[in-house]
DNA sequence: GTACATGTGGGCC
DNA sequence: GTCGGACCAATTCGG
DNA sequence: CCGAATTGGTCCGACGGCCCACATGTAC
């Protein structure tokens, strides 16, 4: 198979926007590939190398501007080889070693395979399609149950894995997919809701839990051998040896456990995630682990017993400093009361469970919800990025200042969220109308709009000249009823300041 | 030749 | 990480 | 009762902050 029929199907998908048409098209060519081909195939179509990230960006793209070749000639298989070994460059030389190798494979490319590629390598290749699309399409092109093929990709954890079951044993190798260890599954993840009360209710029965704010892990053991893996199943290596020690230690012969790791104070209290991930960094710093689910205990698969009963096993295996508090609840008062408990040690928020629910792995379904508090800010646009992508032509990136008492504007950070189209459209002119100057990409205004932002907190910045900068910050409103002067200012900010 | 600064990429949230 | 837009299947609504 | 409108689940894309590691460039 060629990169160009990969191409080709790629520059189907992203004509339509239908996923039905999507899902056929991935479909159609994912039967036609050889086996030793398919994992590259599924992997190009849902967006990156099968490598994963390859050490190329932007940067480095720009200088391999080479002549395209006038016809395809790359092969699928070349193109992979190829990408892995940029992608396993290093040492002194390798810069130039991967720009080698990408010119070779850039020349030997049409203009449409080096669009292509540069979208893959960038992670932008903005066909509408991702892992998910394939997935599907994998399902269609073997005529699988999609749920089948979901289930299968959260516990492989690999597309191209699941690819070549579907296409050597069908059904029952799909089906066949069990949690095994050493082979981390995409962890369960939580919808927001906005308060407790209404979280209670979408959950029904529940118990609440304290949301840390460090990092999430997966620890598998086996008798003696751990491993550990982050959210995104990358292997962590440094910074894990105390918790490979940890959980050596629990009475046990195997353990799969979900929970997150964080740095504490010496008082016990959590510390700023920038702290925890200082300290992730640094083997000698100590860190605190604490679990909130179990997966797997001693041969046995627990991801479809309800929660309750991980929970409780959970305590048979981990001590209780180790695990995350966990108080079911039985009203929104109970609800509210262990959310406060957990914001007063200091906590990110909480997570609301619902009792009776399985492991749902990779899902972000209705039986786990976060609810963290917001704060907002009113402050004052200094300048806007024009947007880039479906963003094109609109200025989307909003440069957020708060007034200084002495003089001037302290910028804070930036936001592109909670913008409709509407509302970008609306942004573009207005600050079309406020510009004093330009540089690339950006448009400099007189500071004179007010926006209402919401935060989820403030951290500390070494870039920003406050020190401080914005954490998620998202637009809430355009407050057309205030001047910059009744704006939130530096002194105010720095009054909420912890870090 | 060694120490530090910078640029770039990847990975957390 | 957050948020908005889009698609789609399932459910509810309205005449 | 049947088509229309709504809802919930998902997926994608557009980009934020900080942290580190690593290769390379510069100063002494």
């Amino acid at each position: 198979m060629r990169l160009a029929d990969v191409v080709a199907v790629s520059d189907a998908v992203r004509a339509t926007s239908s996923r039905r048409e999507k899902v056929a098209a991935l479909a159609d060519l994912l039967r036609d590939a050889e086996p030793r081909e398919l994992p590259v195939a599924a992997s190009l179509l849902a967006g990156h190398p099968r490598q994963g990230k390859v050490s190329v960006g932007w940067r480095t793209l720009r200088t391999v501007e080479v002549e395209p070749a006038p016809h395809p000639r790359l092969g699928l298989v070349e193109v992979d080889r190829v990408l892995g070994e940029i992608a396993s460059a290093s040492g002194p030389g390798s810069t130039g070693r991967r720009a080698e190798l990408l010119a070779g494979l850039f020349g030997a490319a049409t203009d449409a395979e080096q669009a292509f590629l540069r979208g893959l390598v960038l992670g932008e290749l903005r066909q509408g399609a991702l892992e998910g699309m394939v997935a599907q399409a994998l399902a269609r092109a073997w005529e699988l149950r999609e749920a089948d093929v979901r289930r299968a990709l959260m516990l492989a954890g690999d597309l191209g894995v699941v690819a070549q079951a579907a296409a050597t044993g069908g059904e029952a190798a799909v089906r066949a997919f069990e949690l095994e260890l050493f082979r981390p599954v995409q962890p369960m993840l939580a919808k927001t809701s906005d308060d407790v009360v209404t979280a209670l209710e979408e959950v029904g029965g529940a118990a609440v839990e304290a949301k840390l704010d460090g990092v999430r892990l997966q620890v598998h053991r086996d008798g003696h051998r751990v491993g550990v893996w982050s959210r995104t199943l990358k292997q962590l290596t440094t910074g894990a040896g105390r918790i490979v020690d940890l959980v050596r230690e629990l009475p046990a012969t195997s353990l799969v456990l979900d929970g997150e790791v964080l740095a504490l104070d010496p008082d016990g209290r959590p510390r700023p995630l920038q702290d925890t991930m200082r300290a992730l960094g640094d083997e000698d710093t100590a860190l605190a682990v604490f679990f909130f689910d179990l997966l797997h205990r001693d041969g046995r698969s627990l991801l479809d017993v309800p929660l309750v009963r991980r929970r409780a096993e959970l305590c048979d295996v981990v001590p209780d400093p180790h695990r995350v508090t966990h108080t079911p609840v039985r009203s929104g008062d109970d609800a509210e009361a262990a959310y406060h408990a957990a914001l007063d040690a200091g906590h990110e928020g909480v997570v609301v469970k619902a009792l009776d629910s399985p492991y749902e792995a990779g899902r972000r379904g209705r039986a786990w919800r976060k609810v963290k508090p917001a704060h907002s800010l009113d402050l004052v646009v200094l300048a806007v990025e024009w947007g880039s992508g479906r963003r094109t032509g609109w200025l989307s990136n909003l440069h957020l200042g708060a007034p200084d008492p002495d003089g001037g504007f302290v910028m804070l950070g930036k936001t592109f969220k909670g913008l409709t189209d509407e509302r970008l459209a609306w942004q573009t002119q207005r600050f079309l109308g406020l510009e004093t100057h330009r540089e690339p990409g950006v448009v400099h205004v007189r500071p004179e709009q007010v926006v209402e932002v919401a935060i989820d907190g403030l951290v500390r910045s070494p870039r920003y000249p406050a020190g401080l900068a914005l954490r998620f910050a998202r637009v809430l409103r355009y407050r057309d009823d205030k001047s910059p002067d009744e704006a939130d200012t530096i002194e105010t900010v720095r009054g909420l300041a912890t870090p």
